[in-house]
RNA sequence: GGAUGGGUGCCCGAGUUGGCCAAAGGGAGCGGACUGUAAAUCCGCCGCGUCACCGCUUCGUAGGUUCGAAUCCUACCCCAUCCA
C-alpha cells in the first residue's frame, strides 16, 4: 500500500485524481500513474446489482469513472450479476438475502442507462466503456477445476486476515463458506478481465480493498514467468458531509440518481442545501468546473457561497438529467424560494378534486409534506404553510378551484416542499 | 445444556414498593424566529385520530392477577456475559 507521493503525478489522469478529491490510496501509485501516461489503460469497477438505482453515495465512483475515461482510458463496468448471487459480506454485519436472475437483469439494465448519463458505451471511440455480467464466467466454472486452478493460490490463513472476514469472525456472526467464497470470485473477475481485456486496475471503496488486493496477487501467481503480470488498484474516499453524516442519506431516504424516484426539482435541492464547508469540496468531485473557477468561486464565503451552490446544483444536475433539466429546476427554485409568484417550473401536484381541505392536501400521500395529520395540524398552527404566499394556520380551510387563480396554487409547507397544486374536478 | 443480567417510543436511555406513564433526559428529526434555501443560537413540536385537559393503540410475544400493569404472575421468543 502505498500513498500518493509528494511529487505531481505525470499523467493527467491522476493529477485529476488528486486534486479533484477522488484519490485515497493506492497498491502502486508509481506504477498506475506510469501506466496511465503510456496510453490507453484499462480499469474496472464492480457493482453489485442489487439496487434499480444508484443513489449519490455511488456518485463519486462514477464521476472518478467519468474522469478517468475522458483522460482517455477504458472503463469496464461489471454488474455482479454472478457475484450477487452469493453476496458481498464487506460492510455487511449480516448474511444478505439472495436475488432473483430476473431481478438481477432488470436491475443491471437500470444501471447501465444511468451510467449512460456519465459515461459513453457506443460512440464507436476506443475507450467506450463496457458493461459486462460477471454471471457469463462465473457461472460455467466447474467447480473442481476451479479449486485446482484458482483455491490453490489462496491460503485460508491469508484470507481471514482480511479486514472484512475478520470482523465478521471476531464479532462471531456466522459468515458461510458462500459469502467467504467471494472474495476468490472477485478476484476471479480481476483475472479474466486483465487477461481478456487487458484491464489492469480496479477501483472502488475503501472496504473493498482486500477483495481487490486478492485479485491483483492471483493475476501474480498466475502470470508465467517473463510476461507482464501486474495489476494494480486504488481506492476512492468515502465522503461525509461537514456534520459527520455519509453522503447522500437524508431524512427522507436515500438521494437517488433516477428521476422517478428523486426529481430533478429535489436533486437539485439536495445540492443547494448543502452545508457552507462543503460547497468547495462538492463542486471538485460532483462538477467538472475548473478547479481555478471553484476556487474563485468559492473565496469570499458568508453569503456569496450561495452562488456557489447554485453552481453546484445546476452542473450536477445537468451531469445527470441534462441541461434543459436543470435550466428548468434552477428556474423553478428561484421562483419558489426567492418569493416569486411564476411557479410554472415548480413541480406539480393535480387533483381532480372539487374542494381539498389545507390538512388533506399536506398529507396528500403524493405530497406527504407532514407525515400525518396530527402532526401536518400541528405545524400548519406553528406557522409552516403557506398558500399563495399567504400564511394560513386554519387545518380546516377549504381549497377549490377559485384559491388557483386561474391556474394554480402555490403551496409552501415547511422549508423544503414547495408544489404547484390545481384542484380541478373533471 | 446450566447460571446470571436484560429486552422501553427513530436511536441512546430513565422508569419495575402497581395508579400522578403516551412514559424523564439526551440525540436525531420537524416547525417557527434570526439569517443567506448554510451553520450556530433561541422558542415550539416530536404514537395516532373526527385532537386544548377526549378517544384509540404502544414499553419482546401470548396469556393471567387487579377497579387499574411498562411495572406483579405464567409460558414462550430473542439478546448479553459467564460456566459446560
Amino acid at each position: 500500500m502505498q500513498v500518493p507521493p509528494a511529487h505531481q503525478p505525470k499523467s493527467p489522469a491522476l493529477t485529476t485524481f488528486l486534486e479533484r478529491g477522488y484519490f485515497e490510496q493506492a497498491s502502486d501509485f508509481a506504477a498506475i500513474d506510469a501506466a496511465m501516461t503510456a496510453g490507453m489503460m484499462t480499469f474496472y469497477v464492480g457493482y453489485d446489482p442489487t439496487g434499480n438505482s444508484l443513489h449519490v453515495g455511488h456518485l463519486v465512483q462514477v464521476m472518478a469513472m467519468r474522469a478517468l475515461q475522458r483522460a482517455g482510458h477504458r472503463p469496464i463496468v461489471i454488474v455482479g450479476g454472478g457475484t450477487a448471487s452469493v453476496g458481498d459480506p464487506s460492510g455487511k454485519s449480516e448474511t444478505r438475502k439472495l436475488l432473483s436472475r430476473a431481478d438481477i437483469e432488470a436491475n443491471a439494465a437500470a444501471l447501465r442507462a444511468q451510467l449512460s448519463q456519465f459515461l459513453h458505451f457506443d460512440s464507436g471511440a476506443p475507450n467506450d466503456a463496457v458493461m459486462l455480467d460477471n454471471a457469463d464466467w462465473l457461472l460455467e466454472l466447474r467447480y473442481i477445476d476451479f479449486l485446482r486452478e484458482i483455491g490453490r493460490h489462496f491460503t485460508i490463513n491469508r484470507m481471514i486476515t482480511v479486514k472484512t472476514y475478520r470482523d465478521r469472525l471476531d464479532a462471531e456472526i456466522p459468515l458461510s463458506f458462500l459469502e467467504f467464497n467471494y472474495q476468490l470470485l472477485q478476484a476471479y473477475d480481476f483475472l479474466h478481465l486483465f487477461r481478456h481485456h487487458g484491464c489492469i486496475l480496479q477501483f472502488g471503496g475503501s472496504d473493498q480493498w482486500g477483495n481487490m488486493v486478492a485479485g491483483i496477487e492471483l493475476i501474480r501467481r498466475m502470470t508465467p514467468e517473463g510476461e507482464p503480470g501486474t495489476a494494480h488498484c486504488l481506492t476512492l474516499p468515502l465522503l461525509t458531509t461537514a456534520d459527520g453524516k455519509k453522503m447522500g442519506k437524508t431524512e427522507r431516504g436515500a438521494v437517488w440518481l433516477d428521476p422517478e424516484r428523486l426529481p430533478p426539482f429535489d436533486y437539485y435541492q439536495y445540492w443547494i442545501g448543502c452545508d457552507d464547508r462543503d460547497v468547495a469540496k462538492l463542486l471538485r468531485i460532483f462538477t467538472e468546473l475548473p478547479i481555478a473557477e471553484i476556487a474563485a468561486l468559492t473565496q469570499d464565503g458568508g453569503a456569496a457561497l450561495n452562488a456557489a451552490k447554485a453552481r453546484l446544483a445546476y452542473e450536477a444536475t445537468r451531469l445527470l438529467h441534462g441541461q434543459e433539466a436543470a435550466e428548468t429546476a434552477q428556474t423553478a427554485a428561484r421562483q419558489a424560494f426567492g418569493g416569486g409568484e411564476d411557479w410554472s417550473a415548480v413541480p406539480e401536484l393535480n387533483l381532480d378534486l372539487a374542494e381539498i381541505k389545507l390538512i388533506d392536501l399536506v398529507t396528500h400521500p403524493e405530497l406527504l409534506a407532514f407525515k400525518s395529520k396530527r402532526e401536518a395540524r400541528q405545524r400548519i398552527e406553528q406557522g409552516a404553510v403557506k398558500i399563495n404566499g399567504e400564511l394560513c394556520i386554519d387545518p380546516a380551510r377549504v381549497l377549490t378551484a377559485a384559491d388557483c387563480g386561474g391556474a394554480y396554487l402555490r403551496l409552501q409547507a415547511g422549508k423544503k416542499t414547495r408544489v404547484r397544486v390545481t384542484i380541478l374536478p373533471s
